[in-house]
DNA sequence: GAAATAGTGTCTTTTAGACAATATCAC
DNA sequence: GTGATATTGTCTAAAAGACACTATTTC
């Protein structure tokens, strides 16, 4: 007969983290919060939304993830994601041995409410990545490390930078996001006469409105029945 | 102060659990074993190896599932990797919710030692995708739909396939092992263009011996110093 | 019309793909 | 030489990329 308490002193803990991020002045956002100076753990650190994974108080990872996220932003995730899990003595040391599964959570920057009453700021994450580990909470900064990578690498081979932006938008959005995240230059017309033959995106008819004199943009949305491939790593410029 | 035990009502049980996977026969094959039939839990149906994640025994959940391969299979691991973690009740529904961290191993089929003592095989992966999950033990059914998804994903944007081939192999079982895998017709000779344009292999100067009278092939080894992209995919028959 | 960015046409170079030709081995 | 598969050459069509040109807006 199985005793869940003969188990007591072997089950680590489990948390979870999640990584929200925007893209904001041409570049990648994350939330970040900064913890008390008298907090028991890692006072004075950076960390992201987290939680503790309790088995009387969750079902899955995913509902402990989406409920830490949703208490700290009001807004639609366009784009959820399991990163890694990582585990060892290392995430919280005075305590025990700690699984952390890590997610991350693309949301368009329109939809955000700024000025919430939160401690929370969205801060460049290149910045962020120039920061020491200790500086975090947790294994936070790995975490970090780990969702940039994985967004920068799914920019390459997939239209992944769409849930960053507005839901129209124009090809010079899409164009510009995708330079940034994979760090390399695109030909305009190649980038342009790919994403057409894809078929990856529809014409809203609407064009942008610009304050300056100039020509507007179309505005385009995803097509939602787009079921082909992308590869913005295969134009360079 | 942090008291351990008093969280022993709130952690869940962790797991690992490896899908073994190696290419013979033209397919990709997978080790499982048969849970017998006085198994205290999911008697009579297939398992890949796995264990229980102990704090006392382990230091990550890595070293948890390379120990549970590693008594379970005598030979290099060419290729591991974290695939997803799972949560829920559903994995072990007579215990408690459980944390499922998730691993495929690549190995090269001619380092296997075949005929071991264990009760374990070598099973098609496409026959496994074909049998109802309440043939597999725990959630091990979606465990191997997630490897073989991502193993085939990963073939279309990389040389993961080459973690399945011995350490020299011809153009044309690279060529082979990607069409498999991409379940996609390749152009051999854009194929061969590409691939020799892209640094990815170097010439071992050896040819293969054959049993037929037929010209031999060239044997080529991976380019260790190899830095760039390669795309299967953008190759179509 | 001027300024400014959006978007396209055109030409050149590169690449893909079909298919044929050649290469290399055992017998 | 024959049979069989490996590998390359060649030619045509398609795509990429550079760059100039046209389009559309506001002032």
């Amino acid at each position: 007969m199985y005793n869940p308490s003969d188990f007591n002193e072997s089950r680590p803990n489990v948390g979870v983290t999640i990584i929200p991020i925007i893209y904001q002045d041409g570049e990648l956002k994350v939330l970040a919060y900064g913890r008390p100076n008298d907090a028991e753990e890692f006072p004075n650190t950076l960390a992201f939304p987290n939680c503790f994974f309790d088995r009387q108080l969750h079902d899955s990872a995913e509902e402990a993830a989406t409920n830490a996220l949703s208490v700290k932003v009001n807004a639609k995730v366009t784009h959820f994601e399991q990163l890694e899990t990582f585990s060892g003595l290392y995430i919280d040391p005075n305590r025990i041995t700690t699984i952390n599964i890590a997610y991350f959570a693309l949301l368009k920057q329109d939809e955000i409410e700024l000025d919430d009453d939160s401690k929370g700021k969205w801060l460049s994450v290149n910045t962020l990545l120039g920061i020491d580990d200790d500086e975090f909470a947790f294994n936070h900064k790995e975490v970090l490390v780990s969702a940039s990578e994985r967004i920068c690498a799914k920019a390459d081979y997939s239209p992944i930078a769409l849930n960053l932006l507005p839901n129209k938008f124009t090809i010079n959005d899409f164009l510009e996001i995708n330079q940034v995240l994979m760090g390399q230059g695109i030909n305009e017309k190649t980038f342009r006469t790919k994403l057409k033959k894809s078929g990856l995106l529809i014409e809203t008819g609407e064009k942008s409105a610009q304050a300056k004199r100039q020509r507007p943009a179309m505005l385009y949305t995803i097509n939602p029945d787009f079921k082909g491939y992308f590869y913005p790593r295969a134009i360079f410029s």
